[in-house]
DNA sequence: AAATATTAAATGGTCATTCAAAAAATATTT
DNA sequence: AAATATTTTTTGAATGACCATTTAATATTT
């Protein structure tokens, strides 16, 4: 058993690592030396890890999905009726250890960047089309089917602009008061 | 005249060519050689020009946003009412010659760079204090004063947001049907 | 001829990745 | 327990590729 777990506790230090230092220097620049700096590794030791710099990045952004997926699915569970549904889904993007700068800022870095990475953009549509899903199943309760799109367009829309805006923010983030705009902004779309 | 003219030209060529480029391989990585092949020209005639890429990059966003600055206020000239003003702020954004795939790729590419670049980030700085205030001005004929703030974020994510989404796309964009949808969205947040 | 424009080639630097060897951890035998 | 063997982990240094920028020389325009 201890020969799984050194590993995990690598990958997941390595990973916090390459959040912070991405965040830091920026995704098209940072090289592997910093982020071995900022773990406190060796570059050499990541690519034991993670085989390349594209294979951590993939790692880096997999994890992240996971975090908001797993966000979600909790926000499902207690969520009754179709309006608390989209409530639940836009808590799960502004979820207070998911909307901060740094991880809004390394968010953006992956959007940019997915489409000139095959392994990125592989995760980025698997993503997208799950919030799609998401938003159109709750839609098609609350509105006629003409209105569905683009409400869906919209919400989903908003939730992104307010990430991009939180990456370039230099103020501390308040999700509370995030989620209560969002809210709001549900609840102007449907009716 | 003859001597302004031919520097001239060569701007526009190299910022043309580095839009596409910058496109096709991303910021981060797109080189002074790519950018001078799509432009038929040599990367040190580049340098001639704009002293180094960090210049180049400066003058291409330094184009785009004229272009939508010059959009915006050719709006703002025709609309008489509030309403209408908000519409004209969209519809700049939504232009036929600004929104397309490659324009909101590349502004994409620029957000997400200016936190690490002096010069760009003053550029994205100004322009988006530009934009907020142009929105807050007919927010504030329109709604009470509580409502204006939230009622700008709203809008602001929503025009981020649907520019993000459209330089992901792999569809054509329909730039007459998002100046609808934006138009939507205003008739939406101010009643 | 003078000024301006262009580029091929050289320069100097950076960086991801590999490799071989050391170190640490774990398993096996005595 | 101790000693030894085996596997896993770590890294310094080497490798090879790539790239922005400079330079010096050439071409073009005025």
């Amino acid at each position: 058993m201890g020969r799984k777990r050194i590993r995990d506790i690598r990958n997941e230090e390595l990973i916090e690592a390459t959040i912070v230092a991405v965040h830091r220097h920026g995704y098209g620049v940072v090289t592997m030396a910093e982020i071995a700096r900022e773990a406190g590794a060796s570059a050499a030791s990541i690519n034991y890890y993670f085989g390349s710099k594209e294979g951590l990045m993939e790692a880096t952004m997999r994890h992240l999905l996971t975090k908001l997926k797993d966000a979600m699915i909790q926000g499902y569970a207690r969520a009754k009726t179709p309006r608390e549904r989209l409530y639940a889904v836009m808590d799960a993007n502004f979820a207070d250890d998911l909307y901060t700068v740094e991880q809004c800022s390394i968010w953006m870095q992956f959007w940019a960047n997915a489409p000139y990475s095959h392994r990125l953009s592989r995760l980025h549509r698997i993503n997208r089309a799950r919030v799609r899903s998401h938003f159109l199943t709750e839609l098609n309760q609350l509105l006629p089917a003409d209105q569905v799109e683009p409400a869906r367009q919209a919400l989903q829309c908003y939730m992104d602009g307010v990430w991009l805006q939180a990456a370039q923010s230099d103020l501390i983030l308040e999700p509370q008061a995030a989620r209560a705009a969002a809210h709001q902004v549900v609840d102007l779309v449907i009716r």
